[in-house]
DNA sequence: CCTAGCCATCGACGCTTGTCAATATCGAGG
DNA sequence: CCTCGATATTGACAAGCGTCGATGGCTAGG
């Protein structure tokens, strides 16, 4: 629900690419990501618990295996964060000059 | 230039709060800082070299102090990689069901 | 020059975090 | 039940990171 805690938990390597393969896959087995990201299995798990309670996916169990896929709800605040940025790159500053030369503790 | 060192710069609360007010403001000098984020002039400074070297903001020297901005490109980055997110979220899986019960080493 | 204010660098400290080996849990099938 | 394969949890370790105090560099103005 946090900005933060969904930025934190994107912003790693292995992470970042477990992410980044269920935007192009759509769903994924747990266990295919031992593949892709060149971790053992309880690292991969970890981060996944820790996905998933950033709220960025979401694992649904089918059998023996669980299949992950993205929160949709979280990657529009990425996309909302990106379109805020992108705005406010090129806004004119609102004072540039006049700065009333502070006393700070 | 890299997406995991721009996300790696904003995933931070100081440095996400600098960000944020560099999207409303448009461009703050690094003195005022001190103030929204609660922590000491050389922290400061530090996330500042820190959202610097990932691509994040600029700083122009005007006289006396610097005035930081959002560097648009890195902005385009976070909002390319949430559409890309947000697109993911919603597609269909390539193969859910069929699984090759993986020899893993 | 010399001073004053803004900013960067350095060194050190504590806490967080990514990682793995070992072990536990859980579901399916015989 | 008992076994097997897929995930999760635990415990421990090393490395990275955020923080501050002290200090140095830089610019502007006397």
């Amino acid at each position: 629900m946090d900005d933060l805690k969904i930025l934190q938990a994107i912003a790693e390597p292995t992470r970042l690419a477990i992410v980044r393969q269920l935007a192009s896959d759509g769903a994924v087995c747990a266990c295919d990501f031992t593949d892709c990201c060149d971790v053992s299995q309880p690292t991969v798990s970890h981060h996944l618990k820790v996905l998933r309670e950033a709220g960025v996916v979401s694992g649904e169990r089918r059998g023996t295996w669980i299949y992950y896929r993205l929160e949709p709800k979280a990657a529009s605040r990425i996309a909302a964060l990106g379109h805020l940025l992108s705005a406010g790159a090129q806004r004119e500053p609102k004072r540039v000059s006049t700065k009333p030369a502070l006393a700070r503790a």
